[in-house]
DNA sequence: CGCAACATTGAACGGTATCAAGTATGGTGG
DNA sequence: CCACCATACTTGATACCGTTCAATGTTGCG
């Protein structure tokens, strides 16, 4: 589908994409571009699209190459769960194939780029090309891993070290995928959707919010995070980063 | 390791474990031979016996043979949270296999049975058997979804709810297995225990625990729960068991 | 039988939610 | 360019769910 010997050639989100594949998941340039080519025409969506439907059938493999988006499960009592968010080159069902509907809904939370690839042809691909499955494998393993440290700031953090460390996470995936996030870095969530993050109610991410501020470990406003303090955050939300090691490329591995 | 074709030659645990592999995971004989006969001694192990060390070193997966297991994560301020609880023919760390060191301690609630198969013989496996590749990966990916089950619970529902869907997990699983749990079955947690994996205090567990009984709901004591009224404990815990798909023999897929 | 772990109960406290109002902000159309 | 509107953010008051602390029962095991 693209021509990776001429750069030139390749559309803008592609390289994001390919640093991804290449770097993270240890895909040979073959494997990437046997992935690329049974990947349908790419979908470019806005904040707010819906990416992937709750209880929609599943059909297709579905990766994010530009943008952040989020996946959300939703209460009758019209709360909600943001239960993953995804930054560029994640993939964001790579686990739900395994299941006939999505149990979740996957919105943009920017103006995004996707790429689809159906399940026939990836079914194809899996068989031929064994390092594709296992690259599949350890994109579930890698958001299993970040889904536990949720877990354990929901069940057992206060509202103060559990936004501190998701900005702490944030940061440092954005930092693994090569963005220099040192004068900070787009957060397109809004109070209330870092309340359906966290597990709190938007007022009060406001006041927590306030007092990380006023304590000169951030600064955060119209939807763009500095990190003034990194140390002392990682110290509130006794961060580290080891979790997120799935996500890097790996020195030792399954074999 | 075993015969197969003279069932009277296992262990006793070992059925369990070959209807898992069989049944939900889809593996052939000659799969579930092969992994198997990679695998170590089996260990007997004791409730509170460590089978996998939070930050040692990944060798080998591990497969619950037999009773039950869960994995802790520890806070600075001794608080716990549990991440996940195993039943009998789960794989404890197939997610794990892609980190150099676990994140979590593990450790066995009931005496139990497990077997390790090194990191270097699973190695060959997955490479010369795709069919195993892909089952590590849908437990992966089955742990995932409990997992994000577990993460809307406590996020957003109230204690009643989070017991009470807890609950429903354990007895739809154990359903799954095949044990008949419709006399009850056992639940081998402590108040503190089930604290740990509601993100709760024992104290309010307790409590609630009381109210859950005096509704009729369910029953517990020493260990053993019977649940009462099933369609009142699943409309409180708005108990949805497609996200155990995962667990089930499959009809649909990755490919 | 006696000890240790577990379960239960009560009282007081506190973090977070909820409700309700008011204030910025940004985008849109006139 | 400004007025307007919708959305998001901020702030205060109050209520509640769940926690903490502390004491007392209870169970089961050696």
């Amino acid at each position: 589908m693209f021509d990776t010997a001429n750069r030139r050639s390749m559309p803008q989100y592609v390289p994001a994409l390919v640093s991804k594949l290449a770097r993270r998941l240890a895909l040979s340039l073959s494997d990437q571009q046997a992935l690329l080519a049974a990947s349908s025409t790419p979908r470019h969506a806005v904040r707010g699209d819906c990416l992937i439907r709750e209880d929609g059938e599943t059909t297709s493999l579905v990766i994010l190459c530009r943008g952040m988006a989020r996946a959300v499960r939703s209460l009758t009592d019209g709360n909600q769960q943001i239960v993953a968010l995804f930054v560029a080159g994640d993939m964001l069902n790579a686990g739900d194939l395994f299941f006939p509907r999505s149990r979740t809904s996957i919105s943009a939370l920017t103006s995004a780029i996707s790429l689809s690839i159906p399940l026939e042809q990836l079914g194809r691909l899996i068989t031929n090309r064994p390092a594709i499955a296992r690259a599949l494998w350890q994109e579930t393993a890698a958001q299993a891993a970040i889904q536990q440290e949720w877990m354990v700031w929901l069940g057992r953090r206060t509202a103060k070290a559990r936004l501190a460390h998701f900005f702490c996470e944030v940061s440092y995936r954005l930092h693994i995928d090569g963005h220099d996030a040192r004068d900070g870095f787009d957060l397109p969530l809004t109070q209330q959707e870092l309340a359906d993050i966290l597990g709190l109610s938007a007022v009060n991410v406001n006041r927590v919010l306030q007092v990380l501020r006023s304590q000169d470990l951030i600064e955060l406003r119209s939807n763009r995070l500095i990190i003034r303090d990194k140390a002392g955050l990682y110290e509130i939300a006794e961060f580290d980063p080891r979790y997120l090691s799935g996500l890097e490329p790996p020195d030792t591995g399954a074999n």
